[in-house]
DNA sequence: AATGCGGGGCA
DNA sequence: TGCCCAGCATT
């Protein structure tokens, strides 16, 4: 089979392609890995503004290695995954510690790092050092699919094979960095769920175009109606308008950050807050329920209002603790945060 | 409501 | 090695 012509994809990449991007100026490796695990699972223009803050804070890994977890959670709040967020911290003080601060430069020792895996090491290494190395995140995975028309949902293993072989045969000898950029750019610009191939510059030797319905490819997961699960999460108020926040377990949904007191919904609130809180609750209100969903399940999220004491008895030192809403104590998840904007 | 998006961790 | 897990934006 024909791999696709990379000399045809780099001329398109130079009119039409990507060349702003913030992390292209300058590519450093720190800021090329930075923006690499940002991308995981999210689009670039969501991307954007977290890597600026981040860069912002965190210009180089040591500063990043130096950071204590909480404040690497709040500036990562609301790009969710927050476990890229914790292996990202833990890779820096890797590097730290065990590389003098200077980043890798084989694949083994970038895989051998917390949250990397193939595509985003190869991403890196051909992005920051120019190495010849194959990528497959979503948008080459979709172009790769549809050009060789591969058949199969992604997620099997032997899908992925096929899609790896493909990725590797179609690598350039010459500018690995623009390639990588460049067939990313197709599929997030033109290659798109709703393709448009008017726009290709690949159009002719491709065979998902040449059936005419190039959006069936690539497979889709096969899919399950997913299970509905409920809570009350509880908006306590002291006196001075202060709220009783909740850091979640350290790995698990949420891990890491800091969120509200949850009840079961059959569960007395009063009494639950008694006996797992310490705390008195009065002027009970509940606001209207609102669906958060995740990749396997629906949560139904009942807001609960209610009035504390002055000083409650928090038990637990370190996972509880009241501040302002506007000045929560570390990163929330979206829904809480979005709680806590409208009350 | 459905879909897309990489990698970790465990049996 | 094959499952299960995870949180948003977009459509």
């Amino acid at each position: 089979m024909k791999p696709l012509d990379a000399d045809t994809l780099l001329a398109w990449f130079d009119a039409h392609g990507r060349h702003d991007l913030p992390w292209q100026h300058p590519r450093t490796p720190y800021r090329v890995w930075i923006s690499e695990i940002m991308l995981q699972q999210t689009q670039v223009n969501t991307v954007i503004p977290y890597f600026e803050r981040f860069m912002q804070r965190f210009p180089d890994v040591h500063s990043l290695a130096a950071a204590a977890q909480d404040e690497v959670l709040a500036l990562w709040s609301g790009l969710g995954y927050y476990a890229r967020a914790r292996n990202l911290h833990r890779a820096a003080r890797h590097i730290v510690e065990r590389h003098d601060g200077r980043f890798p430069t084989t694949l083994e020792a970038w895989l051998a790092l917390p949250g990397i895996g193939r595509s985003t090491a190869g991403a890196i290494l051909a992005q920051a050092f120019d190495q010849r190395q194959p990528i497959l995140d979503g948008n080459v995975r979709r172009v790769l699919a549809r050009y060789h028309t591969i058949d199969g949902w992604p997620g099997d293993r032997a899908v992925q094979d096929r899609l790896w072989q493909r990725a590797e045969a179609a690598m350039p000898h010459r500018r690995i960095a623009d390639y990588t950029q460049a067939i990313m750019d197709l599929g997030a610009t033109v290659c798109t769920r709703q393709p448009d191939c008017t726009r290709c510059p690949l159009a002719e030797g491709c065979r998902a175009h040449a059936t005419g319905h190039p959006q069936a490819w690539p497979g889709r997961k096969p899919r399950k109606a997913l299970p509905v699960r409920r809570t009350a999460m509880l908006i306590l108020r002291d006196a001075d308008g202060r709220i009783l926040f909740e850091r979640r377990p350290p790995a698990g949904i949420w891990g890491g950050l800091w969120s509200l007191p949850e009840c079961p919904v059959n569960e007395s609130v009063p009494r639950h807050c008694r006996e797992r809180l310490g705390v008195c609750v009065d002027h009970l209100s509940a606001g209207a329920t609102f669906r958060h969903t995740f990749s396997h399940f629906h949560l139904d999220i009942v807001p609960v209002h209610g009035r504390i004491d002055d000083a409650p008895a928090l038990r637990e030192g370190g996972t509880h603790v009241l501040s302002p809403p506007d000045e929560p104590p570390g990163g929330l998840p979206t829904p809480v945060r979005r709680l806590l904007r409208q009350p």
